[in-house]
DNA sequence: AGCACGCCGACT
DNA sequence: GTCGGCGTGCTC
């Protein structure tokens, strides 16, 4: 029997299936994860069998040990994992490991021996520290951990370097094991091995110092089985006397697993959902689909508030009433807490949690309830989109649009093509849902690829909230030197005094937690990455969010020795403006510097709801999840900053933004207003979202998108380059272009629209002394030029020019 | 990537 | 002789 097994060792240049030799004894299947002996060196690497095959075959190196008992990978996850090194440009591997929970992986354990050849002894042996190995181990008999090692000689080079020589001379050798990061948590369960009477009557035949063992013996005549730790927690007895009556023969005793998984709470009761007439016939149509196993993805359109969260509800109803499994995704699980609540709500423990704050081993344990069928509903982020059902029927993706949907890490991949193709293989209805659509996907749902339903009406019937656009040079102009304008603060000022509340956006990251000297106004830079240190309190330590460098705050700047001084974030600055302005008024902050583990999201949203503050003020977390009927004003303080932005989804990003901030205002009988202050109010973008025109918006982008070639109608591929020495990564890059350039003159491409922009720095040049320079591809990235560029990165990677430089790849990605 | 093998110069 | 440096080639 040989297996074709895909191993971690691999780099993407040599990733290929590779054959072992099945030994007669091991069972194994597709699926399984193995050791196996890999490259010259025959070091001990992970691997996961993809295939096997009954030819027999010599001259193959053997399967060392399988890592798993059972398969942890269907077929179908195997073709997902083959699709997605393709499509991602990734090895077999990298995809397999992000389909599995991280409590899954395995960690190397180095194991360190002696070996029978000890002619050192008495030896002098010029390596430094390789002598106090060979005493240490000779100390604690022979063997000992690579850890142990690690933590007694914290010298990586000096240290590696004896044990190279050690291993060499044969007077060391050397083990790998894997082991599971996280075991299986088990407890032992007890019940009558004999028939009640016969325990009782046991049990009365014991004497009075006997009484824990007559308690735990009428405690399980009356439950049956019963854990020994809650038969301990009851009785008060301890672990000893139970064991003893499993040994007298009187009780049974076997391990069952338990699962770590926190309960959800429901926050409401399941009331029958009612659906509008809209809702209805958008249901109806959702539902034949979902019925009819057809592949055929779908588009759910509501404005915000028109409840598309009752059609999910009924849909997975529906689904599950069909035997199946559901998924729904979300963009962030700390940003829908009441939605888990009403998932459990409708369908009680029957409800699993995906997501990555999930502490390893309660995600490890909701992913085996998916897997065995336990759980028929998954909520979860991004990766929950690889949850191991088995019998899949439906996947929604909520708020479609969301840019975290993406993966930033290799593979870079993408949870809506993810959803796609599973939709189209395990013959599952695919929904995504939106109030703004991307553009790709309303793209498709109008050409007839997705089936469209649109939800109009906000079910409370408010309408939507008066849009204003403030132009912000005319009061430059005036002299006016706050971020606030004029009009907004005489709004923000008649709100306070109609006793309502307003809420402020400012469109910037919340990372300005900078110093900045007075003297030469910059701040104390990372001294490994082009970047700024940012300040935490904390520990009162400068770190760079990109290398983990830290380092201590100093007093001066180490530039011109001027002082530092903590600058105000954005909206700190604000805060001090409005204070100014209206005296008396109460602002609460909500950014980077005040939400933290303590003090969360949620906590800050309602104080503001119950402290009734005059003004919430924040970044982009303010844009979502806020619900208030006080709220009549909501002001949107820089709107066209996402439209600097480099990336081809600036536009789409603004519109969306605008959309869900302006949404915010008037929840209640008052009608509300938003204001969206702008240095350009003449920009089409900011006009259409004033309106809430969505399909203005979308025929300005889409024409732009075709023009551009832009997705849908072309794909952005990245190629980023990176390496210590600035030329030769440049140089590399360069070369890298030049072969496609060159390939593209080809018979086989001539026919491909490919455009190659660059190489151009990335948006941050350098990060842990690495410089980074990146090659646009804007093309249609079919089967023909996924194959080139794999040949051409492999090539690369075997090119001894651009030795020292590593490349990576991103398909659209949002940088 | 990571590892071995081979060839060369330096040091004991 | 013995050791390390570095270039080259391969990974079932």
């Amino acid at each position: 029997m040989i297996a074709k097994i895909a191993v971690d060792a691999a780099t993407f240049a040599i990733d290929k299936p590779y054959s072992y030799l099945v030994p007669e004894n091991m069972q194994l299947h597709a699926g399984m994860r193995v050791q196996v002996p890999f490259g010259k060196g025959n070091r001990c690497v992970e691997g996961v069998v993809i295939s096997l095959e009954a030819d027999d075959a010599s001259g193959l190196k053997a399967v060392e040990k399988a890592l798993d008992e059972e398969p942890l990978l269907s077929d179908r996850m195997l073709q997902l994992a083959a699709f997605m090194r393709e499509r991602y440009f990734c090895t077999f591997y990298d995809s397999v490991k992000t389909m599995l929970p991280s409590g899954l992986w395995f960690q190397v354990k180095e194991t360190y021996s002696l070996t029978t050849d000890r002619s050192w002894e008495g030896k002098n042996i010029r390596i430094p520290v390789a002598m106090e190995i060979l005493q240490l181990l000779a100390d604690c008999g022979g063997v000992t951990e690579g850890k142990i090692l690690r933590d007694l000689l914290p010298d990586e080079d000096v240290r590696e370097r004896a044990i190279t020589y050690l291993l060499r001379k044969k007077w060391l050798s050397t083990e790998v094991d894997h082991l599971r990061r996280l075991g299986d948590k088990v407890e032992k369960i007890v019940s009558l091995a004999v028939p009640a009477h016969e325990a009782m009557r046991y049990a009365e035949g014991l004497g009075k110092s006997a009484n824990m063992q007559k308690a735990v013996l009428s405690l399980i005549c009356s439950v049956g089985e019963v854990s020994v730790k809650e038969l301990c927690y009851f009785t008060g007895a301890k672990a000893p006397t139970v064991n003893r009556l499993v040994s007298l023969g009187l009780l049974n005793s076997y391990q069952r697993e338990v699962l770590r998984c926190r309960e959800i709470v429901p926050n409401q009761n399941a009331e029958p959902i009612i659906l509008n007439e809209e809702q209805q016939s958008a249901f109806h149509g959702l539902e034949d689909t979902l019925l009819a196993s057809k592949s055929k993805p779908a588009l759910l359109h509501g404005v915000t508030g028109s409840g598309k969260t009752a059609v999910y509800i009924r849909l997975i109803q529906s689904c599950i009433d069909q035997g199946k499994q559901a998924v729904l995704l979300v963009p962030e699980i700390a940003l829908t807490p009441q939605l888990l609540g009403l998932m459990a709500a409708y369908f009680q423990n029957r409800v699993a949690v995906l997501h990555s704050s999930l502490p390893a081993t309660e995600r490890y344990d909701q992913w085996k309830r998916i897997r065995d069928g336990e759980a028929s509903v998954v909520v979860g982020t991004r990766s929950a989109v690889f949850a191991p059902c088995t019998n899949l029927g439906l996947i929604i993706m909520d708020e479609e649009q969301e840019h975290s949907y993406k993966s930033e890490n290799t593979p870079r991949y993408d949870a809506r093509e993810i959803a796609l193709w599973r939709g189209i293989k395990e013959k599952v209805l695919v929904l995504f849902g939106s109030a703004t659509p991307s553009i790709q996907t309303m793209y498709h749902a109008k050409n007839g690829d997705y089936s469209y339903y649109q939800l109009k009406s906000r079910y409370n019937g408010k309408p939507l909230p008066k849009v204003e656009i403030v132009d912000t040079k005319a009061d430059l102009q005036l002299g006016n030197s706050f971020s606030i304008s004029y009009a907004l603060q005489d709004a923000i000022g008649e709100n306070r005094n109609a006793g309502k509340q307003t809420v402020l956006f400012l469109n910037r990251r919340g990372n300005s937690r900078a110093l900045v000297c007075i003297d030469c106004r910059e701040a104390p830079e990372c001294p490994r990455c082009s970047s700024k240190l940012t300040y935490h309190s904390a520990n009162e330590r400068l770190m760079c969010h990109y290398c983990g460098h830290s380092q201590k705050v100093t007093k001066n700047c180490p530039k011109c020795g001027g002082e530092l001084k903590r600058m105000g974030t954005g909206t700190q600055k604000i805060q001090q403006e409005l204070e100014c302005i209206h005296p008396g008024i109460s602002v609460l902050r909500m950014d980077t510097d005040t939400v933290s583990a303590t003090n969360t999201h949620e906590m800050i949203l309602s104080k503001f709801k119950n402290e009734k503050a005059n003004v919430l003020l924040g970044t982009q977390m303010v844009a979502k999840g806020l619900n208030f009927p006080d709220v009549t004003l909501v002001g949107v303080l820089d709107a066209d900053m996402g439209l600097f932005a480099d990336s081809y989804l600036a536009a789409e990003t603004t519109f969306n933004m605008i959309t869900q901030v302006v949404g915010r205002a008037g929840r209640g009988d008052v009608p509300g207003r938003a204001m969206l202050q702008t240095t350009m109010p003449d920009h089409k973008v900011i006009k259409l979202a004033a309106v809430q025109d969505y399909d203005g918006f979308y025929d300005l982008e889409i024409e732009i998108r075709k023009l551009q070639k832009y997705p849908p109608f072309g794909e952005l591929v990245s190629f980023t380059f990176t390496g210590k020495d600035e030329i030769r990564v440049l140089r590399s890059a360069a070369k890298f272009r030049d072969g496609i350039l060159s390939c593209l003159k080809m018979d086989t491409y001539r026919r491909e629209s490919c455009d190659v922009l660059g190489p151009a720095p990335c948006p941050v040049p350098k990060i842990n002394f690495n410089y980074r320079y990146r090659l646009t591809v804007r093309c249609g990235l079919n089967k023909n030029l996924r194959q080139l560029f794999a040949h051409l990165l492999r090539q690369f990677s075997q090119d001894r020019e651009c030795r020292g430089v590593s490349a990576f790849v991103d398909v659209n990605g949002t940088e």
